[in-house]
DNA sequence: CAGGGCGTCCGGCTGC
DNA sequence: TGCAGCCGGACGCCCT
């Protein structure tokens, strides 16, 4: 399940594997994949075009190509890898970019959830979810009077509205659990109940596991991996996703499974108070 | 109008 | 061994 860092991992091999390189020509085998413009139009545009460079915007990559602009969202198991053009094709195998030093980038993605739009480059910022997205967890302005302004009001629970691209770009289920449990933050707390020392250490726990799982290369949860075919090593230092029966590394106890928003959430009752309205609470 | 919740897409995997 | 149901990122839809 890619997130922010799973996809600048990938941004960083796919930067280093195209430099220089030119797409010779596209193979579409999955149209519905493609969103825009048609597959015969995405088709003709990118024959002969250089790759110049490999961008990433929150989950979307961006290839630019110089009049225009590839947006590739990988949902949740694309992936992509470089291949010889006679290498034997694997399953889930969708789209094709041969490459005119005869090497071809492969996309696959078993769900058939990932997306692609081909845009002039003049109609990025105006395209639909990039226009919306908010600051990326890294950003200056990513802060906690910002997160106060945004949350104020908002009786959904934290949770929902982490997960939202236009609070906070990039994060997904697994980073928003962990964030939560190193801020000492119940998901089911109402957003615009929290408390500006709760929204500061959100932030600062946001930047701190952001950055830290960059540089480990990713969390490698179920099928990801990068570019270049390596795994990353950020899920061995997950605390609560996927440890639900396990003791709380802070704590020892045991850490609970619920639902918050319809997600699978993974949480420490005792490092994390639930609020009255909790729907993960203890005795079950 | 906007917040919030839920259904939809898909198929490998889990559990009965 | 067979198979129904689960799961999730973004987005559409519906209700309030």
């Amino acid at each position: 399940m890619p997130e922010l860092p799973e996809v600048e991992t990938v941004r960083r091999s796919l930067a280093a594997l195209l430099q220089g390189q030119t797409i010779a020509r596209v193979d579409v085998r999955l149209h519905r994949l493609i969103r825009t413009p048609d597959v015969a139009m995405f088709v003709a545009t990118l024959r002969g075009v250089p790759v110049l460079a490999v961008r990433r915007r929150a989950k979307y990559l961006l290839f630019d190509l110089g009049d225009h602009v590839l947006v590739s969202h990988l949902r949740m198991e694309g992936r992509y890898g470089m291949y010889a053009a006679g290498d034997p094709e694997e399953a889930h195998t969708h789209v094709v970019f041969s490459l005119t030093d005869g090497r071809e980038l492969r996309y696959r993605d078993v769900r058939q959830f990932g997306t692609f739009d081909l845009l002039p480059v003049e109609a990025v910022n105006d395209f639909s979810a990039l226009g919306r997205l908010g600051p990326e967890p890294d950003d200056e302005g990513f802060d906690a009077p910002y997160l106060r302004d945004r949350l104020s009001e908002r009786t959904a629970p934290i949770k929902s509205l982490l997960l939202d691209q236009t609070v906070v770009a990039g994060l997904g289920n697994i980073y928003v659990d962990e964030i939560l449990h190193r801020a000492g933050i119940h998901p089911d707390r109402p957003a615009g109940r929290l408390k500006r020392a709760d929204l500061g250490r959100i932030v600062e726990q946001t930047k701190q596991v952001i950055a830290e799982s960059i540089r480990q290369g990713g969390s490698s949860i179920k099928s990801y991996v990068s570019g270049h075919g390596t795994p990353g090593a950020f899920q061995f230092s997950l605390r609560v996703y996927g440890r639900q029966g396990k003791p709380c590394l802070t704590c020892g106890r045991e850490i609970a499974k619920g639902r918050v928003g319809g997600r699978g959430t993974h949480v420490c009752l005792s490092c994390q108070k639930p609020p009255r309205t909790a729907t993960i609470r203890p005795g079950r």
